[in-house]
DNA sequence: ATTTTAATGCAACTAAGTTGCAAATATAAA
DNA sequence: TTTATATTTGCAACTTAGTTGCATTAAAAT
């Protein structure tokens, strides 16, 4: 998969991310771009960017997936992987500079993690 | 919320909890119960006995949600958090003793935190 | 300009989970 | 032990997220 050509269905997405700094779950992004592209094409052009390596996501405790722009991944690997925020009282989702460490453990093979951090965000807090 | 009464539903989900170390999926119970309890009291029940401490919950990469039994939870707190690991070959969730600290971050509070470890699990890696 | 192939929209579908309500069943009270 | 009360359950219908097949449209290559 992937994308392949330019199209102005791509544009309409990745201009939603482009002003939009957070993660963005994709029902929100199917309702902000409604009028101008079928939810299909939405879902489609999601897998592919992150089969691309321009976007990630992951999922909240809620089951609701989020998106969100790569810093430095390629096709090959997404290698930024880092841990997510949520706030637990308007729902905002970011994405964290942190590292955190998973020790290693007997008799598997780690290859990814997925940390989701919950409370609340700096607007919240006031 | 909560569970009042310790209903035959009640004792045949626990028991399902019971044979099975590992966490399970609720879709995976709906189908193991389904010629004896309704999905509806399913989903009912595991919100409750959520509730009351005695199974936590979390989502995998597939927004799949997955319980298993908690050792040290409380309706109070949720005293039993940590994480989980997902085979990627097989599918397999079972829950990890291994400790995993969070740094602390500027401008927000942190309450929780769900981490999710990716691998292959001791029979997959064989 | 024409051809080729990817991308899109649409409608219909699937699967997970939820809701309202009447019937069944635990538990408490008599 | 029977009766009363309140919780629990099953059912059917519904909601919401996401998927599929297929005909049409629009990039890009020729």
């Amino acid at each position: 998969m992937g994308v392949i050509r330019k199209t102005q269905a791509v544009t309409l997405l990745l201009d939603e991310f482009e002003k939009d700094s957070n993660a963005i779950s994709s029902t929100e992004l199917i309702k902000r771009l409604s009028s101008k592209i079928n939810k299909t094409t939405v879902y489609r052009l999601l897998d592919k960017l992150e089969d691309d390596g321009l976007l990630h996501y992951f999922i909240d405790t809620n089951g609701v997936k989020w998106f969100a722009k790569c810093k430095s991944c390629s096709k090959s690997e997404h290698r930024d992987v880092h841990p997510h925020f949520q706030c637990t009282e308007c729902g905002s989702v970011d994405c964290l500079e942190i590292k955190v460490t998973i020790p290693e453990i007997p008799n598997r093979k780690i290859n990814n993690s997925h940390v989701l951090v919950l409370g609340q965000c700096e607007l919240c807090l006031h």
